[in-house]
DNA sequence: CGTATTTGACCGGCGC
DNA sequence: GCGCCGGTCAAATACG
C-alpha cells in the first residue's frame, strides 16, 4: 500500500505549495503522516459504496483555511468557488426565510448527554456562519487543521454521502465542516465550513492525536481506484488548479450554493482577512492567495454592503 | 492505551 | 400535526 502511506502527505505538500516543493512533500509528509485527516474518511465521499473502491486515500481536504481566526494562511487556496452563508444576520432575501431561531447553541454545551439526560442537546439548524466552497478532488488536501469525522449521512438527491467533520486541533473548537461530493461534478467537492476555530492555527498537526488511522482504502484488497493516478496526486499541476478553479467559477448553479451575491460573509470573517492581508501585504497585493476572495468575494463584498 | 472512524439512533427543523 | 430529512451523539470497533 505504498499508495496510501503518504499520499495525503504528498498531496498536502503539493497543495500546500501549489508550485512544486517536492521538499515540502517530504517535510510535510512527516508531520502529516502522523496527524489529522484520515483519507479513509473520504472514501465514502469519493466512492459512496458503489464498488468499494476509493478514488484515493489521499483526499483529505481542501487546503483552504476555513475561518481564519487570526493566523496566516500557509498556502495558496486551490478552492474553486466559495460562497458564504450567514443565517444570523444576513439572510438571503430571496428565500422564504423563517424568522425562527439562530441560536447556534453548539452541542458542545450539551453533548454531555444526548437523550438520556435532562439537558436536551441543542443542535441543528443553527444557521450561524456557513461558508461554502467548491474544491477539486485533486485539490482536496492540505489543511493545517486537524479534522475528525463524527458522522456521515446520505443526502437526499445526492448519490454521494456527506461527511461531517469537527476540528480536532482543539477540543473546545467548534469549527466544523461538511464535505460532500458535487453531484453534477463528481470531481468537485462541496465543502461547508461552519463556526470558527477558537484557537490559532497549529504549527504542526498532531495536537491531540497520537495516531492517525490512515488505514488502507479497502482492507479487502480492492482498495485504491486510480481514478486519479498516484502520479497525478503526486504532482498536481498548478495550472490545472487554476483552470479547474476558473471552470468552477464559471459554473454556479445546480447546487445553488454559489450565489455568493445573495449571501453575505461574516464580518468577523473579513475582519480576520483584513488582519491577515495586513500582515501579509504580499497576499494582499494581488498575489492574493484567495481565489475565492479575489473573485467570488468581489461579488460577495458587493452584496455584503460594498 | 489513546485516538480516530464507523454506524445506527436520536432529535429537531422544516415543509406539507 | 405529521412525516421527511439533515445534523449530531455515542457506542462499538479499528489502528498506531
Amino acid at each position: 500500500m505504498e499508495d496510501d502511506w503518504d499520499l495525503h502527505a504528498v498531496v498536502r505538500g503539493c497543495a500546500a505549495a501549489t508550485t512544486n516543493t517536492r521538499s515540502l512533500q517530504a517535510l510535510y509528509g512527516h508531520q502529516q503522516a502522523c496527524s489529522s485527516f484520515s483519507a479513509s474518511s473520504f472514501q465514502d465521499l469519493l466512492e459512496p459504496r458503489r464498488n468499494g473502491v476509493v478514488r484515493e486515500g489521499l483526499i483529505d481536504l481542501y487546503n483552504y483555511k476555513p475561518l481564519f481566526p487570526n493566523s496566516e494562511v500557509p498556502f495558496s487556496l486551490p478552492v474553486s468557488t466559495i460562497s458564504a452563508l450567514v443565517g444570523s444576520q444576513d439572510p438571503p432575501p430571496q428565500t422564504q426565510l423563517r424568522p425562527k431561531h439562530h441560536s447556534f447553541s453548539v452541542s458542545n454545551a450539551s453533548k454531555t448527554s444526548a437523550s438520556h439526560s435532562p439537558t436536551p442537546r441543542s443542535k441543528r439548524r443553527k444557521t450561524h456562519t456557513k461558508k461554502v466552497c467548491h474544491v477539486a478532488a485533486e485539490n482536496l488536501s492540505s489543511d493545517v487543521w486537524s479534522w475528525r469525522k463524527y458522522g456521515q449521512k446520505p443526502i437526499k438527491g445526492s448519490p454521494y454521502p456527506r461527511g461531517y467533520y469537527r476540528c480536532s486541533t482543539s477540543k473546545g473548537c467548534m469549527a466544523r465542516k461538511q464535505v460532500e461530493r458535487n453531484r453534477s461534478d463528481p470531481g468537485m467537492f462541496i465543502v461547508t465550513y461552519t463556526a470558527e476555530h477558537n484557537h490559532p492555527m497549529p504549527t504542526h498537526r498532531n495536537s491531540l492525536a497520537g495516531s492517525t488511522r490512515n488505514k488502507p482504502a479497502d482492507p479487502t484488497g480492492t482498495s485504491f481506484s486510480p481514478e486519479v493516478s498516484p502520479a497525478t496526486s503526486l504532482s498536481p499541476p498548478a495550472e490545472k488548479l487554476e483552470s479547474s478553479r476558473e471552470e468552477e467559477l464559471a459554473e454556479d448553479d445546480d447546487d445553488g450554493v454559489f450565489s455568493v451575491s445573495e449571501m453575505a460573509l461574516d464580518d468577523d470573517f473579513f475582519a480576520g482577512l483584513e488582519d491577515f492581508t495586513a500582515a501579509d501585504p504580499d497576499c494582499a497585493s494581488g498575489h492574493l492567495q484567495f481565489p475565492w476572495l479575489s473573485t467570488s468575494a468581489t461579488t460577495t463584498t458587493t452584496a455584503a454592503g460594498g
